[in-house]
This record gives structure tokens, sequence and C-alpha cells, in this order.
DNA sequence: CATGAATGAGTGTTCATTCAT
DNA sequence: TATGAATGAACACTCATTCAT
């Protein structure tokens, strides 16, 4: 009599010890001998669930991307324009444990993207629509009159976007100078300056 | 006479042939005889001119570091102010291969930087002192009365620094849309900002 | 249930296995892929039963002493005095192929047990504790006035501990001139001589 | 202008250098580039006197028998009977550095031996004919009347033989216990035996 | 369903050896 | 004669993967 097992919540569960596998020891050290240890389980357990590494690899950072997804939509959930937008933006930076461990799941398949446009493209993407979400607030924000409208809101997003990964990395490779503190202050002096006119 | 080699010289080329497997295949891709195939030597060579896999990658990384340098010196001779450092923001983005590469290059060490304090510390710093050299170059062009003096040097600069890291990770992975016009572009329309009071 | 296999009974096949080529081949020989031929296993499964090849090698020593020791003990069962020590010298001479292998394998650790003093003393002790029990049947012998006490007992068993490796490496290193035959004639001749008052 | 060079005054002085090495580091631990290092010229000098490596050990074990065979020649000379044996048994045992070391050496290629009857018989013999000239003095001993008869002159070479060689073990493996001291103590103890009638 | 024994390819590294200079 | 650059095979070891139980 095979013991009844939910497939996907276990496939969860293994997922998540992966993520703590990546950002413990980085890809380098993650093995499935590692993973298997951090679950409990055997690292035979590891083939029922996934057909390879790769795939283990996939889809826990497919996991940690829906997961992603659905905090925005709960966060969101009943805001708009800029202060939508400010929410997003701080959900998207290693200001605690959580979020810290889905950026250096993020950084952890740098590597390998780079290696591989297939892999860049067909299988993990770059991440969840990040660039588009911001796009639509911005410009949210600026129909409603809260951020001026000189620039182009994709134009916005994208420097938004672009500080969120800059200041992300700087806060994992040097989080003794840009502590969660810094990286606060750092981003909201910038949502302030999108508010405030510029005095020469 | 026995065959007279060129000691830094052989090195530096070797050197360069890491960067190209470590840039096209990634660190997790970058073993010792993929290494030696690329720079046309036996894979025993590379033993003659380091001590082990770790040294290779580390003086890959610091000879990287030593050129960037180096190219700073030059492009910023006789610039002052929000020209030179016009000038060393643009030096610092993946504008053409030779930068492309050492971008490139930076990514693949973060995965072993981020899981290991010693690594990322003692043995390969984060990368040459662009934080202080843009910091010191904004504090000048804020004497010179080139730009606002409204935040102060360390903050303009940090945030350029992100704004760097963050579009150079965009551009090596998504690089059909983040094409070399668009990033100059992007970072044209950030310094443009800098000098320009902004109109609500 | 997954196919189970009986740890130490493995383990001491394999280490069978490994006496087998150490004799044969000396420790230069003794590669892993030349174990794991000897085994009829590949060469990864000795991963599963040691860490390294120096516990492999540790293993083997051990393994033979304990052997050796219980030998010992079922030999000298219900034996005392000057029998019992007659027992214990003939045990300890390569006079059939299972003590030849021992001894054989004793020989093949001297070179690293000379090269280094911490393999000497933590790792693989000289090996069983001959000289002990050799001091205290000679004590027995004496005391039943079955050999003269003219000399010490700790100074006999010196002797006879010094005869015993002498002629066991002379029985491996020439084992046409130094014969079995001729090996246990002498070693006769020597407990003889123990026994019988010298005549000048 | 070739440099002149004296073939085999400079082949004796590498080849003390490989007994040092042997000496100090086992035949595990003597390689080429070590050698080398000790002899202090570069490694690719040792092509030019010996054909390879396994040139190079046996060679240095010949040159070793050779210096301890003329060493006899000279401490034998006037000497008869039970001083003349006496003078040799000393001389084979490790009581002074520069014979420990060639007891290392003599050990060191055991495993060797050990490994192939080629290498055992043909290569590096044993070692300098020791039981034949034991046998000779033990003979010379008798007939002079200097020690009892009873057993034949072979005999008695090969027990003092044995002695040597199980002491000589003893003495590197556990020279804590084994002294130098305690060794000479013991193997005089030895030959005054061989004088004295033992009394029941 | 879960185990862990077993495999074999691939890793970094060492080393004796060759040879142009 | 002497060098040391270069080679390539062999080494111990790691690891993802397979599969009988």
């Amino acid at each position: 009599m095979p013991k009844v097992v939910d497939h996907l919540e276990r496939r969860e569960e293994l997922l998540e010890a992966v993520w703590r596998v990546l950002a413990r020891d980085g890809i380098h050290g993650t093995t499935i001998r590692v993973i298997a240890n951090e679950t409990g389980w055997s690292a035979g357990v590891l083939a029922h669930y996934f057909t390879d590494k790769e795939d283990i690899l996939i889809s826990a950072l497919r996991l940690s991307h829906t997961r992603i997804v659905a905090r925005w939509e709960e966060k969101l959930e009943g805001l708009e324009g800029m202060a939508a937008l400010r929410e997003l933006v701080l959900d998207n930076l290693p200001l605690d444990d959580e979020r810290e461990l889905e950026t250096r799941l993020q950084l952890v398949y740098w590597d390998r993207a780079v290696a591989s446009q297939e892999v860049r493209e067909a299988k993990w993407r770059h991440g969840p629509p990040l660039l588009d979400r911001l796009d639509s607030l911005v410009a949210e924000a600026q129909e409603r009159g809260e951020i001026s409208s000189r620039d182009k809101s994709i134009e916005v997003a994208e420097r938004l976007w672009g500080l969120i990964d800059g200041y992300s990395l700087h806060a994992l490779l040097e989080p003794q100078r840009m502590t969660r503190t810094r990286l606060r202050k750092l981003i909201e002096q910038e949502l302030e300056r999108m508010t405030t006119p510029m005095e020469v």
C-alpha cells in the first residue's frame, strides 16, 4: 500500500529547502546530497519529484517567482498610484530575511544565465514582470498628478528597477556598508525626489 | 639557455583566456580543461603559472581590476568635475565588447562572493573603488556648481553606482531589450537630470 | 525497502581485497582503481565505505591487527608458559600464505611510518602489542622454570621480537633462500636454545 | 664551450641528495622535483645523469651499498675473529646518523621489492653480502675457539643478521623506546652471550 | 513511496618525462 | 651542460544519476 503524499505540497517543501541551500552555500555549493540533507529526506527522493538537477534549480526559481508575485497582489490590494508604487519598490528590496533570501536566489542564477541564451530566456526568465508592473504604477501616479510627467513612465520604471537591482546587489555583497537601514533610506530618498521639485 | 618566456606576459595571456571562458561559460563551465583549450596550451601548463584553480580565478579578477583602474586614469586624464564624472560612469557600463566582458566577469564572481564572507572580503574584493571615485567627482562637480548640492555627494554617488550595476545587469540578462543604445540613452538622461532643475 | 547490505561485512570484504593488493603491488602500486578492480566493484563504491584513501589504508591495517590478535587468543587458549610462548612466536612468522600476507602488509606501511612521526604514532600504531605479550609469556616460562632466568624477561622478549621481524623480512625478500622450512628450523632452534644449557 | 664536469663525481653528489630525501620523506615523498630542489640543481639535470626515476632510486641504493662495503673493509682492517665480527655487527646498526640514514634507505625500498620479483632480485639486490661476511667471521671465531662451535656458523650468522635487521627496524619505528643506547646494549649482550656459557 | 548501493563521467591536481634553447 | 616550458597520463575524489529492493 503506497503512502499517500500530496505531490505538490511535497514539491514545495523540497524547493524551500533548495532555497535555503542556495542562499547559504551559493549555487556552487548546492549539491543533491546537500539538498537532500537539508530536506531531511534521502537523496534519491528528489528523483521522484524532479527529472534532474537542472529541473530542481529551475523549479526553485519559478516557485520563488510565483510566491513573489502572489505577495505583490496581497500587498498592493487596495493601493493605487504612488502608494502602490512605493509598496512595490520596497517589497523588492532585501529589507528582511525572507526577501534577502529571494534576492540571493536571483543572484545565484545569474552565472548560469550568462552561460546560455537558452537558459536565460526559455527556462528561468529573468524574473517576475517587475518592470511592467512598475511602469503601469508610474503611469498611474503620473495620471493622478502625484509625480512629474516630464519623463516617460517606462523610463522612470527602468530607473527604479535599475536602482532596485543595483542596491540589492550591493546590500548582498557589502552588508556592513549597505545595511538595511541605509538601503531603506536611500530608496525612500529616491521616492521622495520623485514627488518633490528639485531646486537648483 | 632554456626557452625564455616572459612570465608576467604569459600569465596575462592565460588570464585573458580565463576571462573569455568565464564570460562565455560562467564560473560553472570554467574548468581547467576548458581554460587550457581556450589558451591553446595543455592543461598542465596552468600549473606552471598558478598554484591552483582558485589562484587562477582570483588572478583573473585582479588583472581585470588592474586594467579597469588603469583605463580610468587614462580616460579621466585632464578632465574635471562633471566631465570626468560623465566619463567615469560611461566607462563602467557594458557599452562595448571589452567592457561587456568585464561586466560578465564581475557577475560571475557574485555567487562565490555571496556564499563566503571570507571570499567576499579577503580574496577578491568587490572590485575597484568605484564608489569612492564617483563620490569625489560628484563632490568636485558640486563645488564647481555644475550639479545641485541638495543631496550629499556620497548619496548621489551611491545612486549612480546602483544604476550602473543595475543597468549593467539588465543589459547582460536581457540584451534584446536593454540594448547598448538604450543603456546609453538612459544613463545620459540620468546625467542630464543631475544638471537640470526639475519642474513639477 | 532498499537493497540491504551489511555495512561492516562489506567493509571487511573490501579491506581483504586491499590486503591482497598491498601484498601484491606494494603501497606504491595500490591505487583506488586497482583496489576497485580487485574487489570486483567500481571505484566509486569505496567512497561509500571509506572517507578517503588514507582511511582505506589505515582501516586495512587495523583490521589486520584485529584479526591477528583474535587469532592469538584462539591459539593460546589453554596454553601456558613455554608452550604458549612457542605458539605465539610461530604464529607471528610468515609460515603460511595467510601470515605471509600479514607480514607483507606490515612491511608495506613501514615507509610511511618512517616518513612521518604523526603517522607512526597517532594513526597506525606499529601493530599489535606483540612485545608485551612476549614479555609476559617469557616471564611466565621463567617462573615455571622452563627457561633460564639469567636474562630479564623483557630482554628475552626483545630478542625474540627482533628475530621474528628480522627473519620475517628475510623470508619476504629472499624467499628462495629463507624458505618456510628454513625459517621454521631456525626459530625452533632458537626456542630450543632457550631451554637447553649451552656447553662451551 | 661546454662546462667540464666530472660525471661520476656529480652523480654521487646527486645520489647523496637522493639519500637525504628518501630518508626524510620516504619513497612516497621522493619526487623528481623534491630531489632537484635538494641538489640545488634544476629538475631536468637529473635526466643527464640517469635514464629515469627508477634508475635514480636503484643507483642511490647501489651507491649506498658500495659505500657500506668500503666502510667494512676499512673498519675490519687488521681485525680477526670475534673482534672483527663484533665490529661488523655494530657497523650494521643505526647507531649514528650516517648509519641510520643507510638503514632508512634499505627500509624504503622494501615496499618496491615486495611488488616485483624482478626488482627484488635483478635490480637492487637485498644489499651487500652481509650474511656471507658474518658467516665467515663466525667460522673464524669458532676456529679460534672464541665462541662455541655447537651451532653451525651459518646458523649463528643467520641469527645475527636477523637480529640486526629486526632491531634496526624497531629503532626506526620506535625511536623513543628503542634508543641507540638500548640498541647498543642489547646487541652487546647478544655478543657477550656468544662467548659465555649459559648456566641453567 | 522511499532508500541507499552502485555507477561512471568529470574534476583539480601531481608528476615523470621530453625537448628546444 | 643545464634549463624550465610544456606535455599527457594517472591520481584521488566528487557528484548526478540509476535502479533493485
